[in-house]
DNA sequence: TTGTATGCGTTATCAG
DNA sequence: CTGATAACGCATACAA
């Protein structure tokens, strides 16, 4: 690998001026400039960016940390995020925070952040408040934080409104009793976690669109279950077992899903038992992820327009690392904000009944 | 972020007995070790990454690189390294290749490289000998490479075997009509891509298969599709409209699919145009992602031991760093290995039939 | 047993 | 317009 000090050597001038040169410095002369560029080229330089984040607190890279990398919902966003990075001339890492809370937590922080600008969290189990001890001042953006008093900018999907409009049409093909599968149990060991919050307006927005057509959630059904292709399955056999689905009368007509990962389990699941989507029980998921189009019957969801929470993020995040960096005694913190997502409802098969 | 130079002053020695007491040499009194092991702790200490593989050419990351953050089979096997990564006390970081060939190929040695150990590469359109160029001397596994010369140490699937399994498997179940779906047309701009490659190998198996049972593979049952959902739907669109499959005398009544990913978009295809499978047409993929298992109907496929294959990759890739840090004169390099991946034939309902 | 000095490759300050 | 020089945070040979 060649380095700064060889493509100086090779142009005849010093370091510092390679330096300056190649990041585009206009005092140059251009016989200079040429020289120099023409050494970089012929030695494939490029700056070593352990050594300019060490040195300038900069290296134009930007840390994605997922909760898992084989789940398809934070990959989708890991991608549209790494998509629009490029764009703006940026580079991104992603990185697992998920395993045992206190190893992951740190190996996040002590690895990721030290590499980069910045940093975007994709929901986990750790809270905003339990990760704001590890980070130092790296500039961060959190997807999902619905927290009251938000210690980090944040971009969110609609879970309010999506799931209003998830349950709005349910209601619309003719359901009349709808369950939510994959509400989360609260957990006694961080009550407060970043998943729960967001599990509580989705399960808002549906209590409303419900309240709208005159109808209540009881309690009864509203069905926790793990965001998993395989507990979301057997929940779908323990409904069908119970003879809450299927048949004359069925106690649960459409069932909105949590996300798009319980709606493919419980698809399966309902397969299994002989329970027909949508003919016995209409099915809508939440996320948007690809492979709902691909399902047998394909899932209407509330699609996440990734690229515009992408784009929202990287503003987000660009600002906050421009203003770190800026010399100006703007010592003055910008408040946290939070911007919101646009979503679509995508309709297909599982909602597809008229009666 | 504290720094070795912070933890020294709180513990009242110097930032070099810091980093030696840290890492854990034996020769400090108990009280030293007691002293800055408690400093550092307070201080919630961590080293800087950069700074150390800056000096030390080693920080304990290993880069993955993968061809899409949004496939489920290359991240599938970006889990597997990661979880075995942890196990041995290393950290992943975990960068996409995809794109501009240019563009990419350089981002990717000039970012991921740069902070880790050794890079462990998923397929991509780019060959090792493309690659080469762009790499130091970093260590470095590359995962399907099957050329002649291999250039750096692999891991494969087991495809030519994987391939053989399978279509053995279509042939038992009574299929007699094999196709294959998913053979990349060869590229004109990089013809000897690892891609191409592999699907050769997977090519020689189904029709080693075909020939055991007096059977050839005629070229037009080859059909190249891309490895997308969309368009191996179409490509099942194409299949069912020119009447190759379905009806009472099909010209094809079994599918082997290159790879999972194709056999999820065919069998969604084949649903669209009222071809059952497996009834009219048997399918069977290859990987093994999660997804197969989940689908209607399930699919049928070759399921890769992603955490046999992430233990070969870092038992590959430790024993190169390893042997790039000793100082022992051992110029002389090993010759690139090659080591293969367990797997299993997952039987479901794509191939459930007895005809 | 501990501390000092040096350098990894870069950027920023300051002098020329 | 250009070039020394000093950090950034760490690891390590070597001196004490």
């Amino acid at each position: 690998m060649a380095t700064l000090r060889d493509v100086a050597e090779r142009a005849g001038v010093s370091p510092s001026t390679v330096s300056y040169v190649l990041r585009g410095d206009p005092r140059f002369q251009p016989d200079t400039v040429a020289r120099v560029q023409r050494a970089a080229e012929e030695l494939g330089y490029a700056a070593n960016l352990s050594a300019r984040i060490l040195k300038a607190g900069r290296n134009g890279v930007i840390g994605v940390a997922v909760y898992g990398l084989a789940i398809c919902q934070p990959m989708q966003l890991a991608a549209a995020l790494t998509r629009e990075a490029t764009e703006r001339g940026l580079n991104t890492i992603v990185q697992q925070t998920v395993n045992s809370r206190e190893g992951e937590l740190r190996s996040l922080e002590q690895v990721t952040s030290q590499f980069c600008d910045g940093l975007i969290f994709s929901p986990s189990s750790v809270s905003p408040a339990e990760i704001k001890a590890f980070v130092g001042s790296k500039p961060m953006v959190w997807c999902e934080d619905f927290a009251a008093e938000p210690l980090f900018d944040a971009v969110v999907t609609p879970s309010f409104e999506g799931a209003q409009a998830a349950v709005r049409h349910l209601l619309s093909v003719g359901c009349h009793r709808i369950a939510v599968l994959g509400a989360n149990p609260p957990r006694p060991d961080h009550a407060d976690s970043s998943n729960t919050a967001f599990c509580n307006q989705r399960l808002a927005g549906c209590t409303m669109a419900l309240a709208e057509a005159g109808l209540s959630l009881p309690s009864d059904s509203v069905i926790p279950c793990p965001w998993d292709y395989e507990d979301s399955r057997l929940a779908a056999h323990r409904l069908a077992d119970a003879g809450l689905v299927g048949g004359d009368n069925p106690a649960i007509d459409g069932l909105f899903c949590m996300n798009d990962t319980v709606a493919m389990g419980a698809s399966r699941g309902f397969a299994d038992c002989g329970i027909r989507v949508p003919d016995d029980v209409a099915l809508i998921g939440f996320d948007g992820i690809a492979e709902t189009a691909y399902t047998v019957p394909s899932i209407s969801t509330i699609a996440i327009d990734y690229g515009d929470y992408a784009r929202k993020a990287l503003d987000l995040l660009v600002a906050r690392i421009e203003s770190a960096t800026s010399k100006g005694a703007a010592t003055l913190v910008a408040p946290p904000q939070r911007l919101v997502a646009n979503f679509t409802l995508a309709q297909r098969e599982s909602t597809h009944l008229v009666r």
